[in-house]
DNA sequence: CTCTTGACGAAAC
DNA sequence: TGTTTCGCCAAGA
């Protein structure tokens, strides 16, 4: 398919490849930049199909609280993932969204 | 067309 | 306060 391909799933995958290292954003704010304020739960379920190997910085995408929505190892994963950039948590699991969140 | 599925989020308990 | 319920909507079957 040619990448000019207009669909939700498109437009979000351009927007996750914009946040920059270091930062971090909401399903939410993913949704909202994507044309569709509402939608956060389809961002989380196009991330969830994502192909191994993918070049998207999948990690840098958080839930409302600052926290990671991935079960299990996949908790690990973007953990690690996100302190490998600089980014730490909280003893809760949780950035502070003032502080690594992404303005646009 | 209907129906299901969710890496969500806000409201209601 | 923490936990549960409910609304949301793109995509695929």
């Amino acid at each position: 398919m040619d990448e000019s391909t207009d669909s939700f799933r498109q437009r979000v995958f351009q927007i996750i490849a914009a946040i920059p290292a270091g930062s971090i954003t909401t399903y939410g704010d993913v949704a909202l930049l994507a044309g569709s304020p509402r939608a956060a739960r389809q961002v989380g379920g196009i991330l969830s199909r994502l192909p191994q190997g993918t070049k998207l910085p999948w990690h840098r995408v958080l839930n409302r609280h600052g926290g990671i929505s991935l079960p299990g190892e996949g908790f690990l994963r973007q953990k690690t993932a996100l302190e490998a950039e600089g980014i730490e948590m909280d003893n809760q699991g949780k950035v502070d969204l003032d502080r690594y969140r992404w303005r646009w």
